[in-house]
DNA sequence: ATTTAGATCCTCT
DNA sequence: GAGGATCTAAATG
């Protein structure tokens, strides 16, 4: 028999975030659509906002605003925000509680559902598009896994809609994680060239070559 | 392969 | 009013 899946526990979510960051690499990330259907991800890429000291994280300072307001929540509560007047990023809440630590998903490898993902990409089903295309980089992912604003605070824990499971031998990266300063954070001083970015070294499915190559000839 | 410009709107100052 | 934890297509070397 099929055995029940599992799922990540209020207790794996009380951790930093760059703790965190890593140990998520090689989870799975799951997501049940209105329709029923269930798509499943391999998390490859994640970045570390370590909390109010870490000024590129949304909670430097402690400015605690009505957008940033779930990551102070429990540990393992869904922070989803909007930005660039387009685009949706999924965080993963962590620490303890009022401590803002927050990990964000930057790509996951499709398992299941991979052509819904492709229509929710607006990707042809025709082979068009690498499988990489489909969920490499936060805003992708949120598109291809439908998370949006209204997914925003839910509790990964409990939630039958949005959740994470845990990594299997199959799964489980085999390589110590790439790490890499974080994207897009270049305002952020010193912060930004902290090397909070964390990319499963097997993978072919990173929002960027996880090694900068050297040209070919 | 790398760079750019544009889309687009919410959030905070 | 400014700018952003981004993405895409188009232009350029």
């Amino acid at each position: 028999m099929i055995p029940k899946s599992l799922r990540l526990g209020p207790q794996d979510f009380v951790e930093s975030a760059d703790s965190l960051a890593v140990s998520l690499l090689g989870t799975t990330l799951a997501r049940r659509l209105s329709s029923g259907l269930i798509l499943r991800g391999r998390i490859v890429e994640t970045e570390a906002y370590i909390g109010v000291r870490d000024r590129a994280s949304h909670a430097f300072g402690c400015r605690r605003t009505p957008r940033n307001e779930a990551m102070y929540a429990r540990p393992g509560t869904a922070y989803v925000y909007f930005t660039y007047g387009m685009h949706f990023c999924f965080n993963v809440v962590c620490a303890a509680a009022g401590d803002p630590q927050a990990v964000l998903i930057r790509a996951v490898e499709p398992l299941e559902g991979i052509e819904e993902m492709r229509h929710l990409r607006g990707l042809g089903a025709a082979a068009a598009a690498a499988d990489r295309l489909v969920a490499s980089g936060p805003a992708r992912l949120c598109q291809a896994f439908a998370i949006d604003r209204t997914l925003n605070a839910v509790d990964l824990v409990t939630s039958d809609t949005l959740w994470l499971e845990p990594a299997t031998d199959s799964t489980r990266p085999t390589r110590r994680p790439l790490r890499t300063p974080r994207i897009g954070v270049d305002y952020a001083g010193a912060w930004a060239k902290r090397l909070l970015r964390f990319v499963d070294p097997t993978t072919e499915h990173a929002s960027r070559s996880p090694r900068p190559r050297t040209k070919r000839k």
